[in-house]
RNA sequence: GGCGCUGUAACUCAACUGGCAGAGUGCCGCGUUGUCUGCGCGGAAGUUGGGGGUUCAACUCCCCUCAGCGUCGCCA
């Protein structure tokens, strides 16, 4: 008989052959003349059954964790439950692992973790299914965000991470030594983003950006993955909320159709995303006006609590679970953001979208004309000559163009009914925590 | 950074009004042929975050310090 390598997900198709597989052991049960070794590999998790004495005798060398290749043939399991491998060989391809501390082989010690448990043994409990599954999501989300942008013309671009100023002068940056210059860790690849739809039109890009600030809450990470995108030749901001609808109609699509397993192991709900609504900021601060007693809230930006309640007031009303706050003032948005004249006051063609409470995207349609990017620039007290490659691309002609960004972990967090951003990271980062 | 709370075994947590520092899981040993939270018996495991003070006596009260959690400002 010849042995065929498979993975986990793959028993069923070889009952009754040969087969070698290899993974971790995730468990070990030994209950005298016959014991139990689950092993995890790429895909999933299978059960081996030892009960001859010699490989028996390897099994009580291994220990949790322990990476294994194992031989043996595929059999279904006496209590018709799906399949197990009937162990003929074992083989210990490291050193035991010692003893381990935290429990990764048990959903509900993983569960109980804190979350700086969680955190300091990261390079063990991202192994747990539950801690990996997060992250295969994500990846299918950044699959899924490709593969709808690059259908549609957009071009994936690679901006520079270290930089020589600041985009907008609101989060604050990260400072570091370049060569004996000043130079900044990139909070958003905005700014070449936009010099890249003069030349490619529509692009897109996946890539971590960093903020400075010194807060630490669950929705904050000082670096994060930001899904950024930008597109010219638009003709107000609603063809980038429409984009957006269609975009993140298909990334939760993908998501349910890819991961059904992963997102199983949370309860989690992918929403079903129709026309996601939109309300204006001051349409939103009465909606929370008429909730909460006091009549306090200002027009000029929803606090954390306002956007549950914005948000908990659409899933009622409108069964959706995400909705479009735009109109923000633009006292409240960058320099570059494009001013709707609107009641009196300077608003913007500018919005945000929530996602069950948390704000998981930002964007708008931008100043194009480069006498009136200058004049907003100066209106900020900023000089002009700071951004003078920036405005270069203004200069020799700019289509009117917008874009927005996502955030990968906070969409992730939200989606999963995460407790914290920072479990959505592999590695967080934030003013606490640098390593692992 | 402000305010509030919490630090006890590898992990998750108990310990009354100040009176012998404990449990579950994990780990080690022995037994167990259908476990999947294996089961049974036995065992090791602690500078109670650190430092100082009050007291006959401190995990417990006070002061300092370090760390963590929550929350707010800001944001994706």
């Amino acid at each position: 008989m010849t042995t065929v390598e498979i993975s986990s997900t793959q028993l069923s198709q070889h009952t009754g052959s040969a087969v070698r597989i290899h993974g971790h052991i995730q468990s070990l049960r030994d209950m005298g003349n016959l014991a139990f070794v689950v092993i995890r590999d790429m895909s999933g998790a299978v059960q081996l059954v030892a009960d001859e004495a010699e490989v028996l005798s390897v099994v009580r060398l291994a220990t949790c964790e322990t990476p294994v290749s194992a031989e043996g043939v595929v059999v279904a399991k006496p209590n018709g439950q799906g399949f197990e491998i009937h162990l003929k060989e074992l083989t210990l391809l490291s050193t035991p692992a010692p003893s381990l501390p935290v429990e990764i082989g048990k959903q509900s010690k993983v569960d109980g973790l804190a979350l700086s448990t969680m955190l300091d043994y990261r390079p063990l409990t991202l192994r747990s299914p539950k801690v990996r599954a997060i992250f295969k999501i994500e990846a299918v989300f950044c699959e899924a965000f490709r593969e709808f942008l690059r259908e549609r013309q957009f071009t994936e671009i690679h901006s520079p991470k270290i930089v020589a100023t600041g985009t907008e002068g609101g989060a604050q940056l990260f400072k570091l030594n370049y060569f004996g210059r000043e130079a900044f860790l990139a909070q958003s690849p905005q700014f070449y983003k936009q010099i890249m739809v003069g030349a490619l039109e529509r692009v897109f890009e996946v890539a971590p950006v960093y903020r400075a600030e010194e807060h630490d809450t669950t929705r904050h990470l000082n670096e994060y993955i930001s899904m950024d995108v930008e597109m010219g030749f638009i003709e107000s901001e609603r063809d980038l909320t429409d984009l957006l609808n269609k975009l993140v109609r298909h990334m939760f699509e993908k998501v349910s159709q890819s991961c059904p397993e992963e997102l199983s192991l949370f309860g989690a709900k992918v929403p079903e995303v129709a026309v996601i609504p939109a309300v204006t900021l001051s349409e939103a601060v009465d909606i929370i006006n008429s909730y909460q007693k006091k009549g306090s809230a200002e027009k000029t930006d929803l606090d954390p609590e306002g956007e549950k309640i914005i948000c908990e007031h659409f899933l009622k009303t409108e069964n959706t679970d995400l909705v479009f706050i735009t109109g923000y003032p633009l006292s409240v948005r960058p320099f570059y953001a494009m001013p709707l004249p609107a009641e009196g006051e300077m608003s913007s063609r500018s919005f945000d979208l929530l996602f069950r409470g948390l704000e998981i995207t930002t964007g708008g349609q931008r100043i194009h004309r480069h006498e009136e990017l200058v004049a907003a620039i100066k209106g900020r007290g900023l000089d002009p000559e700071a951004f003078k490659d920036y405005l270069q691309c203004f200069q020799y002609g700019m289509p009117p163009h917008g874009g927005f960004a996502i955030g990968l972990e906070r969409i992730a967090k939200q989606l999963l009914g995460l407790p914290s951003v920072k479990l959505a990271a592999l590695f967080p980062r934030d003013i606490n925590r640098m390593t692992p």
